[in-house]
DNA sequence: CCATTAATTGTGTATATACACGATAAAACT
DNA sequence: AGTTTTATCGTGTATATACACAATTAATGG
């Protein structure tokens, strides 16, 4: 009476396609193309547009700081501002305190960001006009309440 | 009459924390990690049990299908299923067609699917019941939605 | 003032992701 | 049959992501 049932394709594939992180994931692989489609022309990608953005809203900040406007990891935040700061976008120096490291714009970077920024109205417009606007503006604010609140967990 | 208005912090932040990119990526982050954590005791991470669940469900398949089953890129899925192959959990091999290659689960595999799927709905439900079941279920599908009306994009 | 604790950072390692390119095999077209 | 086109695939390269660990500096407590 404990035989194993072999086919549960059906719930294999429920399995599949409601999973938030799958679907999660997904939506961001998509939008994350469909951004820097948009976008090549500046040779600003989507990810380090938001990163060049943070710095220049936070003026010179520390690294930490910045993870934590990004909700991104640390380490994460300093791979990627490598990579601007090897693109010239981005300089990286020493701050009050010496064990921070303060990140800021170059002019070179205040200028990609001049020139991402119409294009990056354009994919957000283009997306907005997809999806139907009060709905996109809906679904933007689900995804935000949602990173917030598992963001927030205690993790206890 | 030309001058720059130097002073845009408060445009920025609404290009911020207004981007459809950087809250797809962010919500992709942060319900990677919450899966992750709640599923860690199987020794399965979330995108590897997505990837586990598709090739169990579509039996021997080849990269290609499997990627298109995913809507995921080819070249990104022969890199993530050599993580799963090393495990010992996939085995690949060569198809009726010589050019394919085709993936099905080792015995492995379906055990590691097994343990991991328990785990795989706690976090499931304790995403719905932290975000709300109603509300949940509909961003799952505004996620879905968006993702599919983006690939579809025939990108003349 | 010294010792311990806390804060800030980078690096090693590993996975996830995609694009450009080239190799091989099947299909289609003279 | 031979040539061309199409399909299927892997690899090189680069970015994005996070965890574990170690180094340095600041803050705190005797």
């Amino acid at each position: 009476m404990d035989k194993l049932i072999q086919k549960q394709p059906p719930t294999q594939v429920r399995v599949a396609w409601h999973c938030t992180c799958f679907n999660a994931r997904r939506a961001s692989r998509a939008v994350t193309q469909f951004y820097d489609d948009i976008m090549e022309p500046s040779d600003v990608k989507a990810p380090q547009f938001t990163m060049l953005g943070a710095v220049n809203l936070m003026g010179p900040a520390s690294v930490t700081r910045l993870a934590e406007h990004l909700a991104l990891d640390r380490t994460t935040l300093t791979r990627n501002l490598k990579v601007l700061v090897d693109q010239g976008l981005v300089e990286i120096g020493p701050g009050d305190d010496r064990r921070e490291r303060v990140a800021s714009l170059t002019e070179a970077g205040r200028d990609a960001l001049r020139r991402a920024t119409p294009l990056w109205h354009q994919a957000q417009d283009a997306i907005a006009e997809k999806f139907g606007v009060d709905r996109w503006r809906r679904m933007l604010e689900d995804m935000t309440e949602l990173a917030a609140l598992i963001e927030a967990e205690p993790d206890s």
